[in-house]
DNA sequence: ATACATTATGAAAGCGCTTTCATAAAATAG
DNA sequence: CTATTTTATGAAAGCGCTTTCATAATGTAT
């Protein structure tokens, strides 16, 4: 307290103009400026150009938290992402913040570590800062606890596809872009093309490994589970898949995992084993992180627009949050060829 | 409103408890749950019991927001990142995260873009939302607008040396890292070893420079401008540097990048032109970003402790937040020896 | 015992805003 | 031209909590 006052002590910050003040300056009452500020009822021409002007000479600008606890609306909207440095979502951060801060809400990010208790114990700290909605980025929390929450709340949730009032599900199509990578390793003469699972459980990691069997099985070859090997989405995953591989003795030419973080970890591993690619092997990876452009050599792999993702989730919380149904949908899965896939000599 | 009506529709969720209903629970008054709550006052030991029955009953959690209209504290902080993908700062945000959790506090990320004005906006939003205070991760706020800042709520600020009351700042020691680097070099045997900078005018750019320089000049070898190439610390820059400097005809063996990405960039590039890392030229980076220990070959580089960083910087601001001056002190800089760099043959 | 300093607790006044609710003014109807 | 509906606006009651301020209860000094 003491040490409060003290570190106050001097401030001569022009006194933040309040509501009422301006009320006052305007010569109205609080409630019409508040109506004007909210739109929410007609006020005439001359008592709102006299609100205007007293606003701008105050410099008032709206306290979100008093508006927060009288109108249970707070301009901010909780964020559930699973590690706040995730190389993946990063992006889509970055586009949730974007599009969200045009519209005047701040967002507020908390991680759940890829925890069902975690996320839940996030959607408390969440509910309890009164947000006016949720997105959820992927995650482990269940269906129902989402269409629960959906009841109290807009909730915009990625990475599934939900349906339930109050919620919007927006998700990318896993299976096509898997079966797109494996498609390409197989255009370019590839017939042994191993696969570097997602963790396994993860309904996008089942997704891939689904449109990677359909790939190949497509093309008449018989889906070998020898060539399957489990990874855990991050770089060390990669290369123990790979040791593992190696190990087995199983042959092949060309290695599709599932996302790009196992694939740094792939090239690695073989290059340790003084296997090159693409010369030896050829190498596809899955999400298109800004590193892929830049790994040695630069990675083939599946575009997930990340940032385009946060973009969407945030607009159609901005629709959800206006009582609107939204009507989005997710790009197509594309495959950008870079330098890590070549055809088999 | 019609619409949100609707929404809510059939939310039977427990009715959240208030402070007045825990009061009237334990058949005390509001004041003494506060006082309870807040550790403001003594209150009996039979009173307590009753309220911490009450609390635990009905569930209670306090509204944050109600508790900052009141009281002026929201027990969340500010903090203010450049971008919130950032692979360096996203260790540090995740540092802040943890620690500020752990005590209760919501960190409230903003991203400044490196543009001082939105960073000065930030804030704004930041105040606005009466975050108790504020944490600037480097940025391009003048030392002056901090001081202001620090003169309302107190702030955190890394990479800066900056003493002012309510202010505490964190650096890294920039100079001494890029020395390191520079020696790792030239005990390697390196004696024409190239610098690719940071982005101008940032403090930590320059300081990196200037470590370099120092370490070159104690070894006796004449400083070449023409060694050192600008960069701005992403890895496109890193690719055009080395472009820049192969195009010049000047000859080096060794190369250090003032930061991992410009280094990935750079090895990128030496590859496009035949030349081998680290066979042909020796590479060390400074920041040692998770990916840095699986590129190929894993790059050589100074560490930084993002996520310490993190952790240390939301220390000080808990610390700053009770009132005491933070004795706070950044580990010193080491460098991480991987594969980019090897003696001269 | 009487006067005075301490406590523990409750009552009540906000924090800055939204939102009924009521009212005076204006508009429409009969 | 009176009766009724429709505005535009203000007064006032909160939202859930903190924080004086006042008060009754206890303890200490004379």
């Amino acid at each position: 307290m003491k040490i409060k006052t003290s570190i106050r002590a001097g401030a001569r910050i022009p006194q933040k103009a309040t509501l009422g003040m301006v009320a006052a300056a305007a010569g109205v009452s609080p409630s019409t400026v508040s109506r004007i500020l909210n739109g929410t009822a007609v006020v005439s021409p001359e008592k709102r150009a006299e609100v205007d002007k007293a606003i701008a000479e105050l410099g008032f600008i709206p306290n979100p938290v008093a508006r927060g606890l009288a109108g249970g609306r707070t301009l901010s909207v909780g964020v559930i992402t699973q590690s706040i440095d995730s190389p993946f979502y990063g992006g889509a951060l970055s586009g949730i913040e974007d599009v969200l801060g045009m519209a005047g809400y701040s967002p507020l990010f908390v991680s759940g570590h890829w925890d069902a208790a975690e996320e839940a114990r996030c959607i408390n700290v969440l509910r309890s800062r009164c947000v006016d909605g949720i997105i959820v980025l992927t995650g482990r929390l269940s269906d129902q606890a989402l269409r629960a929450c959906a009841k109290t709340l807009p909730v915009v949730v990625t990475g599934r596809n939900l349906k339930a009032p109050g919620l919007f599900s927006l998700n990318f199509d896993n299976f096509e872009g898997a079966r797109l990578a494996t498609q390409h390793l197989l255009d370019l003469g590839h017939q042994r093309i191993a696969f570097i699972t997602g963790e396994p459980g993860h309904p996008d990691a089942d997704e891939r490994l689904r449109g990677y069997r359909t790939a190949i099985e497509s093309a008449a070859i018989a889906f070998d589970p020898a060539l399957v090997v489990p990874g855990q989405y991050h770089e060390a995953s990669g290369m123990k898949a790979v040791e593992s591989l190696l190990q087995s003795g199983a042959s092949f030419t060309a290695i599709f995992a599932a996302n790009d973080q196992m694939a740094f970890g792939a090239a690695l591993a073989l290059d340790r084993h003084g296997l090159h690619v693409p010369v030896d092997v050829s190498l596809v990876g899955f999400d298109d992180l800004a590193a892929a452009a830049y790994s040695i050599p630069p990675l083939s792999t599946i575009h997930q627009p990340s940032v385009e993702l946060g973009r969407l989730a945030a607009s159609a919380m901005l629709q959800l949050l206006v009582g609107k149904k939204p009507t989005i949908a997710m790009p197509v899965p594309s495959l950008v060829a870079r330098s890590s896939s070549r055809a088999l000599a």
